[in-house]
DNA sequence: CTATATAATTGACATCCTGTTGATTATTGT
DNA sequence: ACAATAATCAACAGGATGTCAATTATATAG
């Protein structure tokens, strides 16, 4: 997303300390909770002397972020281009992708967003996911907005709040039904609600929730 | 709420430390993030060795969770006791108390909420909202889910989301509207969404969100 | 009111984590 | 193959943490 992927002027030891420090780190999420992860532990994992860290990254947060693009791209390019088509579709296409790729990486993002978490990554991402929904969505939301007194941040600060608990207690009960299920919910709960607080009709084609 | 607040049988230099640290930390957090708030930096404002620390408390984590019990406490008894009135009605009486007292206490939260705070307060407060839903407002809500698919701990996860993401909204944007446009805004977002999501009336006498 | 038992407080210790600096080593481009 | 570049490393100083034995303040019995 911010470098190009192959540029050859730069070092090979870069690259290869890079990946070292960017695996690791995704390594021992998955052993230790973040806070009791040491810079030590990270560069012991990576052989590297922990001196060499810091050539690269000012801090643990700045690794862990880094580490996460990666994984975003990946979810990013596995939600199929819908414009044009009508609100419930895009919608429902990016929530089967979100709960598909939280799943695929639970172990992670129970990590991460549990309460052996860092707050600084869980305020991103839910920062991300509000934008994300007040930028794709205007159109519609818009509409609906200007009937109301309710900002279209807040509606969108809403719809990211109730997707994050949703993830959250999906997490720590170790995903107790399967993604379509949750997306189900969600729908119902995320989508048609909001959608029938502004008296819009209610999507169309919203299977009831398998039991 | 755990101990009785007069034992005469408790030492007065106890009383004395819990006190002095408790008042320390709540001190500090309007000064620091709480990352950076260090074991010697509370008790130096607490004029006690460092050591008497962990005579007291295992953790910061323990001493900032004591702390804000006792904050909570205060928010409780302020929320009028509306029991077998209508759901509508006790919903809104907590949303006022709540969002009036956290303009009250905004500094401290807006440090303890945002994104330089600690995932582990974050989640347990997620968690409380969502219990507190859960318990306080089984009879409707359990009647409206009784009609769908939607477990009911999922909804009151999805409502904590929600108030938690307002929350955070609020306090990051420095309050840029007084307590009761957010009520307002989150009675008809939330309330209104949840309840029309599942074919219910909408909360009698709802004012139009004021401009 | 005093003396004694109790236990809260303290100063000091060993250990670990952090961030940086100068010396060493590997890589790039000529 | 060689010189310039810069990435890597070992070692250092500064702080934070958690835990002692020794000291001091408190509560209670006589």
């Amino acid at each position: 997303m911010s470098q190009p992927i192959d540029t050859p002027k730069t070092d090979r030891r870069i690259l290869r300390s890079r990946r070292a420090l960017n695996d690791a780190i995704l390594d021992l999420l998955l052993e230790k909770p973040y806070e009791a992860i040491t810079i030590q532990d990270i560069t012991d994992r990576a052989d590297l002397n922990r001196a060499t860290f810091y050539l690269h990254y000012g801090s643990k947060e700045e690794l862990v972020v880094t580490a996460l693009e990666e994984q975003f791209d990946q979810l990013q390019s596995g939600v199929p281009n819908l414009a044009g088509n009508d609100l419930p579709a895009v919608w429902r296409s990016e929530y089967l992708a979100i709960f598909h790729y939280v799943a695929d990486h639970a172990d992670l993002y129970k990590a991460l967003l549990g309460e052996q978490g860092t707050a600084y990554l869980a305020y991103r991402i839910l920062e991300y996911i509000a934008q994300d929904c007040e930028m794709g969505h205007l159109d519609l939301l818009g509409k609906a907005a200007s009937k109301t007194a309710v900002p279209l941040t807040l509606i969108s600060w809403h719809i990211a709040g109730s997707l994050f608990a949703l993830l959250v207690w999906w997490l720590q009960n170790d995903l107790p039904c399967p993604p379509e299920e949750m997306v189900g919910y969600a729908e119902q709960l995320n989508v048609n609600g909001v959608l029938a607080a502004f008296s819009l009709p209610p999507q169309s084609g919203l299977p009831a929730a398998h039991g």
